[in-house]
DNA sequence: CACATAAGTCAACAGGTGATGACAAATATA
DNA sequence: TATATTTGTCATCACCTGTTGACTTATGTG
């Protein structure tokens, strides 16, 4: 009947990554300013106080969150083949928990904050349209690139508001294919 | 050198509509959360006291703004024909200040909002998806809705967080007709 | 085992938020 | 003009936020 051992030994660096795995999720789930410090802790399993211990402030530990994640083109592939498919395929998956689009809609939720969406802005930038654009190659590959995000970003708000658009798996089939139209279709040389 | 006389003379009325057109613009621009009382107050020209008494809360004056605005069949026009090309039109045009995507930018950033979520979503159903479904018609008419949707916020989102997608007007007009073209393929019939 | 340092805990702070009730001023009514 | 009601103002409350410093506990080293 006694209080039980702490869950882990003392750590520091698996703490800090605790910390920041947490940080993740809820920052996926809310906007930046509506992700407290207690509640990212809680998640963490963690006291309060080590969040601004180990990371300085709130807007570091955002920062740093929006740094180690994955970049788009890690997730989606580097391969202009196949691309538009595989846009689709992400953003029509029902595995929500794959976590795979966290970061996007880490961007989608802070992108309006006062304070965060500064950094998001540089990431999404840095982080997505740049590489994109790249492979996408050609003339005003940037704003093709940029048209990209804005579809991807178009459909996650939507399935986060709105919810998924069918639960007909041949329904849902015939719009991922509708999808990877719209996309090769904003990639595709203006 | 006396203090002037009040602005407008004691009229509970337009106050309150001074209240609702200044949430209108800060909702536009922050997220429900990130606008205070207070802000909303001083852009009114009004005491602070007078939003909560007015309109009984900050939640219920949000949803009151959420209600007044234009609903977007309203802005966008309710003729299938041309539908692609005035949503274009709309996207692109530079004259931000014409308020006219006031409403679709408050849906945006309120959308992930605890409190605020909730409202937006009902009023995204009932006010844009709801009559866009009717106009497009057809099979899977409300599905062919969402995806207009999320093409729009895609776009505004995009345009809001990573600035206007160019300068140069030949360009803008190209890719006016790319965008029409999007549009064009995400409602038509699956 | 004793001790130094790292790791975690707790309470409290300053600042900001939405909301309220008591009061003052202006308007309407008689 | 005298009175009643509306309209606006002010101070303040209770709550929540990020952050900090002092404290306690665990870990590793001699």
């Amino acid at each position: 009947m006694t209080q039980a051992q702490p869950v882990r030994r003392r750590d520091s660096a698996a703490t800090k990554a605790a910390i920041n795995a947490a940080a993740r999720t809820l920052f996926a789930r809310d906007s930046y300013d509506n992700v407290g410090i207690r509640e990212i802790a809680s998640l963490a399993g963690v006291d309060a106080a080590l969040v601004s211990r180990y990371f300085g402030s709130k807007e570091e530990l955002f920062a740093e969150v929006l740094c180690s994640g994955e970049r788009g083109v890690d997730v989606i592939g580097s391969e202009l083949e196949g691309l538009p498919e595989r846009v689709a395929d992400l953003l029509l998956d029902p595995d929500d928990e794959g976590k795979q689009i966290d970061d996007m809609l880490i961007i989608l939720n802070s992108s309006s904050s006062p304070t965060a969406g500064g950094m998001v802005r540089d990431s999404i930038n840095e982080r997505f349209h740049g590489p994109f654009a790249e492979i996408i190659g050609g003339e005003n590959a940037h704003i093709r690139a940029q048209l990209l995000g804005a579809m991807l970003l178009g459909v996650s708000i939507s399935r986060q508001t709105s919810g998924n658009f069918s639960t007909d798996p041949d329904l849902l089939l015939t719009l991922k294919k509708r999808i990877a139209d719209i996309v090769a279709l904003a990639i595709s040389p203006l």
